[in-house]
DNA sequence: GCAAAAGTGTTCGGCGTACACCCATGC
DNA sequence: GCATGGGTGTACGCCGAACACTTTTGC
């Protein structure tokens, strides 16, 4: 493609690989204080039988982001998510002569917004992070780097409002953090912390439920 | 290839690119001061006459790393050098009816073990970030992906180990530091700060030059 | 009035930053 | 002895982490 690939092809074109391209998408949800993501079963060789993450070829006239977009949105139901790009896997299908690439991205969903697609095969189920089932080719890989890639994020961005619903509590914003980064948060800390970052904004509405002090609800800021 | 492509593929073949895949590696350098990038001047079209950033398709038998690998070796023949996967880029180049992948590499050399590829045309050559030729296609768009990537890398890694000849004094280590994050940095500070990370280690040299102090040389931990 | 979750302040240690002088050498 | 770059220490502000009690509500 770019720079000096096309006297290249030409010269040894019997050299060259014409791998096909795939999009992969890591899709991630908050459960009940669990770190879950989207798996599918799969109804046909190869690895027939195993789960794996969710993907598919690139269709004519589409960019790789929107390939992305178009699975997340088949699987799902949703769009206008948190969703980038992870890493590109070159050895994820051992195809016998010709290589593949799998271009994976990795989004970030709330479940109650989520119709999962209801087919006979192929049908996409939620799992948690500690129970994976066994998964097709190198799927184990390509989640862990994604969970990392998550951890990371969560630090310095706001990538959480893709988890949580336009209103929340303190403490259900809480649980989404301390369900990604796996260990319990001090909820004085974590409460200052946020809102010194600006990410989230305080709105004048309440939640009472049970018999105790009604929480405050916040928004993410960016979301209107 | 993973997961569901294969039955997709079968049912919509007229539908689904089989886009080139290419490797791209931007290739760093500090020369005097100066965080330099290696490109190669296009002596054929499409952008004849641009410069643009080393890449190829990748053969037979290898993978994307592999072709990273060589694509760095042929232009500078350096190998054993920092050399990781930066982002894949779908619209790279503007092919009229197939699409086409670029998957870019970024990599670190110390510039006194280059040898750049002698070639009548497409020749590569270093260029100062803060002054590059026209480019191809939107290599300028990966370049700063890359840069930025460098930086952060530059924070909490010891990549700069590629950057630099073995044994090296802390002024050398500093020049580097300060040409990538494009300012000056405070010398108490910045020595107390690398050595606290154990990224490098002093050796029992040290290095005349000039009629002052000489300097006491010293060593990435990770390379014995 | 009591059970239950919401909400709030202070202390401390580590880290990054600012800043100026003495040291070893060659000529 | 002086010019040149090498090498060092202190003070301060910010931030993350630890930690316990009061407030508001429903029943």
């Amino acid at each position: 493609m770019t720079t000096e690939t096309i006297p290249v092809r030409k010269s040894e074109s019997s050299e060259t690989r014409r791998p096909s391209v795939a999009v992969l998408v890591v899709i991630f949800t908050v459960v009940e204080g669990a770190l879950q993501v989207l798996l599918i079963e799969r109804s046909a060789p190869p690895a027939e039988g195993q789960w794996a993450i969710p993907g598919g070829a690139i269709l004519h006239g589409e960019t790789m982001e929107q390939a992305a977009v178009r699975k997340l949105a088949e699987e799902t139901g949703v769009t206008d998510v948190f969703l980038e790009q992870l890493y590109t896997f070159g050895d994820l299908d051992p195809s016998p002569t010709e290589g593949s690439v799998g271009v994976a991205w990795f989004a970030l969903v709330e479940s109650a917004a989520v119709r999962l697609a209801q087919r006979t095969a192929w049908r996409p189920k939620w799992w948690s992070l500690d129970q994976l089932p066994p998964l097709a080719f190198d799927n184990e890989q390509v989640i862990d780097v994604a969970r990392t890639r998550l951890i990371n994020k969560l630090q310095y961005t706001d990538a959480a409002y893709s988890l949580l619903p336009t209103t929340f509590t303190m403490r259900e914003l809480q649980e989404v953090y301390e369900a990604i980064l796996g260990r319990p948060l001090d909820k004085r800390n974590f409460r200052r912390r946020l809102l010194a970052t600006d990410f989230i904004t305080a709105t004048s509405e309440q939640r009472k439920e049970g018999r105790h002090r009604p929480a405050r609800l916040y928004r993410f800021s960016n979301r209107s």
